[in-house]
This record gives structure tokens, sequence and C-alpha cells, in this order.
DNA sequence: CGACCGACTGCACACATTGACCAGCCGATA
DNA sequence: TATCGGCTGGTCAATGTGTGCAGTCGGTCG
């Protein structure tokens, strides 16, 4: 179930070259173009690949400013916040979390002054009761999975 | 430069059924495929779609565990402290931010026990002089971009 | 030991898609 | 009005896809 070295490397190759294609990827890795299409396909169904979506960059879409938001949520509110909140666009992500806050969420602004905006229509929902927000200056490592599919594949050999 | 209406329908038919090509996108969309072949072209060279990279599930590696860390800095170690932790594979984005901490990571780990040993990894270098750790427990909005595509193409209507 | 099983290989085929071109049309603009 | 960029609708050769098949290999089970 897990993973093993030639998914690993398959999902590496695919995430270095996502517009190759399954022959291509066959004659990279030494193996059967078969082999590969199986692969895939067992790779999808599991759910270890959910998909191929464009990775889109909100900066250019006019978002260039990216924050964290720590919510205080107020007892038994959590399933009103939640709608709440995936109604709001500029919220990328939510989680619900241990430790100080509730939740966590990722938001976008067109600028500093829209993030205002944002995080008011965010925390302008009864069931919140405090917001905390970190602004993002850097990101010095954008999302990424390879060196996590690499030693997972390595784990597995 | 922002993103007309064209562009917006494409990426979110994108977004919803990465497997289609070229030319069923052109059908869908209702206009010549040329047209869809230059709108994606200038979309990726100007970066407002980064790649199709596989979206790979964690948990299917082996990683079903999500944290958030909030990191204190010592003093101009951020570049060293940066070094350290892309050089995590279980870090898997890292921003830094204003606010209480310094840096904000997100971490996956195998287990709630491996999470001692992956925030040990991580807080045992020299710069760091605190973290804070945020479980996650539910994540009622995964990362998500179709509704700001949406907002951003009807903004530039 | 022999049968079985899953995974991989190597090959074949029909079909759809891609990338590249082109001429022509249209609306906005100088 | 002349020009320009963007879109259309068409063609072309080349490539990739989905599919099926027979054969091989290593391991497992009775």
């Amino acid at each position: 179930m897990a993973i093993d070295h030639l998914d690993g490397r398959l999902i590496v190759l695919l995430a270095r070259e996502p517009r190759i294609g399954v022959l291509e990827a066959s004659r990279r890795l030494g193996v059967a173009r078969g082999t590969v299409q199986a692969r895939l396909d067992r790779l999808q169904s599991n759910g270890a690949i959910r998909g191929f979506g464009p990775d889109v960059d909100p900066a250019a879409l006019g978002y260039p400013v990216t924050a964290f938001a720590t919510l205080e949520i107020k007892q038994g509110q959590g399933a009103d916040v939640r709608a709440h909140l995936g109604g709001v666009p500029e919220v990328l992500e939510l989680h619900t979390t241990t430790g100080h806050g509730d939740m966590l969420c990722r938001l976008v602004a067109r600028s500093n002054a829209d993030l205002q905006r944002v995080i008011d229509r965010v925390v302008g929902f009864d069931g919140i009761v405090r917001a905390s927000t970190a602004i993002v200056m850097e990101n010095p490592v954008p999302l990424r999975i390879i060196p996590l599919v690499e030693q997972a594949a390595q784990d597995s050999d």
C-alpha cells in the first residue's frame, strides 16, 4: 500500500516535468509503458495522487498578499464558522487545530490595505471570538512534496 | 495583465477536470482550439499557472499527521534557519511572517509520536529559540483556488 | 514439486490529440 | 483610414493514448 521505489521515481518525475506523458515517462524510468500506466492508475485510484490540477499563483490573479489567521471560536459554533469561511474566496484553506487557537486559515488579499477588508469579512461572523493574523513576508520554502516522496520511497526499499 | 473572463473559465475548467486536453477544453468553452492554446501559453509564461504537477496526498505516503509550527528565530540567523528547514523533508512549506513568531512552517509526520521526532529535528538547530506547534485535526477547506479565480475573473469583466 | 498468481515486458492496432502553420475577419486605436 | 492584436476555422504530419495479447519471471500455497 505504501509506495515503492518505482512509484517514488514516477511521482518525482511527474512533479519535475508535468508535461511528459505516459510514454515518455516509461522511457525515462526504463520500464514498459504498460507498467507506468498501471502504476499511475493505481496511484490515482488509491488517492496517493489526487489529480493534476493547474498550480495557480494567486499573485498573478492580483492577490500578492498572503496571511495566516489563527481564529478562536465560540463553543459549538464550529460548523457554522466552517460554512462561513468556506464561502469566502480569499480563504484558501482552513484547518481546525489543537493549541492556542481553534482554527488556522490561509488568506490572500490584493494589498495590505485590502487584507483589512478580508479579515473584517472573515471575523465578521458571530461564532468567531478573536483572530490573530500573521502576514507572510517571504516564502523560503514553497509548498513542496518531492523531498517527502523521495524519503517515503527510500523507506520502502 | 490581470486575467480576463475567458482565462478564468479556462482555469476553472482545468482545475475541475485536469485530464481534458486543449481540444476538449476549446469545445467546452466554445472557442477555437488555437485560442485555448494561446491563452494557456500566455498563462504559463507569465506565471499565472506555474504548472500541472501531481497533487500528492501525504497521508497516502504514510504521513497522515499535519501540524503548523510557529518558530522564533535568533536575530541574524534567518538564512541559516531557512537552509536548515529546507533540508528537512517533513517541512512542506515555510514562511517568514510578521507577528508573534518569525516563521511559520507546515509539517507532516507518520504519527503523533513521530511528530515529536520531526519537531526535535526542526528545532534542533542553534538559531531557533522557541517553537509552538498546532496539530491539525480536520481540514474543512482543503487548499483551493477556484473561488478566487472566479472572483478575479468576475472583477475584470 | 507443480500450479497458480500478480506484475512486468514487448508488441500491435485504431484512434484522438498535439503543435505548427495559414488566410481571413473583426474591433479598438492612432 | 491604416494598422495591430486577437480570434476563427481549416489543414498537415507526428506523436501519444487506450487497449488487448502472449510470454516471462519471482514468489506463494497446497
